[in-house]
DNA sequence: GTGAAAGCGCTAACAG
DNA sequence: CTGTTAGCGCTTTCAC
């Protein structure tokens, strides 16, 4: 064993009788050499507990079998299903998985990229707050994947909140409600903007007069304000940007003694870890948040690897459906 | 710049017109240089764009600034607090995260360590399932420390369930409930065998009659099995192993027509997400579990430098506190 | 099919 | 204080 401690592929190399390069062939590129002294390598390196070393190897070949995640608010149960998707991935395609918080700011998100760009294959970037002129001119720089936002040119998996936000406008509409009211996330939320524009497309043509308010924070604590201000809106529906959101607003609609879904009816997105469990049950859109993140992954990954000329960067579409819960009812009589 | 295409420091060195060492100096170790040429170099450096490469550097100083997380169960809320703590705490030391689930199992830990043992400077072990002896083995080849496990000469973060425990044996006495019945977590789990210790001894001291069931499966499925066999134990004050059962519990006993906590009282450990939110509201035992995250990379961090001769392996035991809600109350009249 | 040698980008003696 | 040199552990020409 070299004299670092751990053994090298020097050490395995002297023991088998063989140069260093006849090992790492052996290793990496087997059919490069020799069955019998491939063998006879193999069986040295096992016996000697030799582990390659991931930083030389990435150092000498580019390839650093590492991809690193950027959420902007790792505290967000919104991002845990994203997160669990694309670590899973990541594992089993051997590759490791570096997770990073941005903290909801598009000059961190650079930052980490910044930092980590030498360290890893790729990113992905989960409802990335940067804009879209920034994270393209990134793009040529950076292996990018995204999750939840669309930019030309650049793979993404999103989730499709198009069809979603109609499925949910159809439901408020066959429980004859007349009007609703969309309360809104973070501004630089792409996502929101998404959200909002089926949102309303839907209902126009449903003929439910549509309106939006806030932006809140998108998190329980921002319920508070938002069933509030919805409350003087005078809609029936309250459609929340996601299901954190919605259950601050049940739980202040509880606090006021407005009854959901008799008075009011919510409905959320996402369909989060408690959605089920809160009372009432909230009625959510469940979009597959996982199958996001381990889609970006694999886009990543897919891109890295150079088995076959690449079309243009791929733009997965996953589904959704609406999930009926308590919270949603027919429109209270006037 | 170099063929590479990116800006390495012979590039800065070239353009500065000083040696590569002189430029490695000038970054790292500036006391090292004439502040002139330093300022020099650092200004060429800063024109080239010039990002020092993490990988080089490890390979040459053995020191990776990488810390990596073992997690159980990425899919539980309840890592959820001890990962952000720890991504928090990684994060302020410009120490790069890595994040990895290994599924419950004892071997993938063992896999995970041997895998990416060369990449980091440290593991933190959440939960682990590995035995005392395979983990004290590890330990002398590589730096762990402990979240929510103690063993002895290893750096933890534990949150002290024995007080907690006792705390919730003293709230049901108080309430007069004279019987428990602890639904306990995964055979493996330290924390669960923690709990029925310090559950048991508590109360006995306070007359209180407390018997163990399962192990069930610490998730919100478990609860219905869970529930079922509290139910036939007669005890009227069930103590699940983790919230998820518990609210898994809670949602069966509803389902059973069985009133909370007017028939019986439920409480559960960790206070994770949705505790507040599920009806009625969760009586759980609070920990800082992010505390114990980010104090575990704490710790290996501390271990790691070199600044001062190091005494014994710091165990740190993070206080809880019982907060009481909806979930119990009196005990029923016989 | 295998060995010798160069080099990935950086740091750390050792001279000067 | 600064330049030269020698690697860290691995892969990859280029000879043989």
């Amino acid at each position: 064993m070299s004299s670092s401690g751990r053994t090298t592929i020097y050490d395995v190399a002297r023991e088998a009788g063989v140069a260093a390069s006849t090992v790492s062939r052996a290793l990496s590129n087997p059919r490069r050499v020799n069955a019998v002294t491939r063998e006879h390598v193999l069986k040295v390196a096992e016996r000697l507990g030799y582990r390659p070393d991931p930083l030389a190897t990435a150092l000498q070949t580019g390839h650093k079998a590492t991809v690193a995640m950027l959420i902007p608010d790792i505290t967000n149960p919104h991002f845990f299903g994203a997160i669990r998707g694309a670590e899973r991935r990541a594992s089993e395609a051997d590759v490791t998985f570096i997770l990073s918080n941005t903290e909801e700011s598009a000059a961190n998100e650079e930052n980490q990229i910044d930092r980590l760009s030498r360290s890893v294959d790729g990113f992905v970037l989960a409802a990335s707050r940067m804009s879209d002129a920034t994270t393209a001119a990134l793009a040529r720089e950076h292996n990018l994947a995204l999750v939840n936002r669309e930019i030309d040119g650049l793979p993404s998996a999103v989730v499709d909140s198009g069809p979603g936000s109609r499925q949910i406008v159809e439901h408020l509409a066959s429980l004859k409600h007349r009007s609703l009211v969309y309360l809104s996330g973070p501004h630089q939320s792409w996502l929101a903007g998404q959200r909002w524009k089926a949102l309303r497309a839907a209902a126009e043509q449903h003929g439910v007069r549509a309106t939006r308010l806030g932006p809140f924070s998108p998190k329980v604590d921002g319920g508070g304000v938002a069933a509030d201000a919805a409350l003087v809106s005078g809609a029936t529906a309250f459609v929340a940007h996601n299901d954190l959101l919605a259950m601050g607003v049940l739980r202040r609609l509880a606090e006021r003694g407005v009854a959901v879904p008799d008075q009011v009816s919510v409905v959320g997105y996402d369909d989060i870890f408690g959605a089920d469990l809160c009372v009432p049950a909230l009625t959510t859109l469940s979009g597959p948040e996982d199958e996001a993140g381990r889609t970006a992954v694999e886009l990543l990954l897919r891109k890295g690897s150079l088995s076959t000329a690449h079309p243009a960067p791929q733009r997965v579409v996953l589904p959704v459906h609406l999930v009926i819960r308590d919270s949603t009812g027919p429109a209270p009589d006037r």
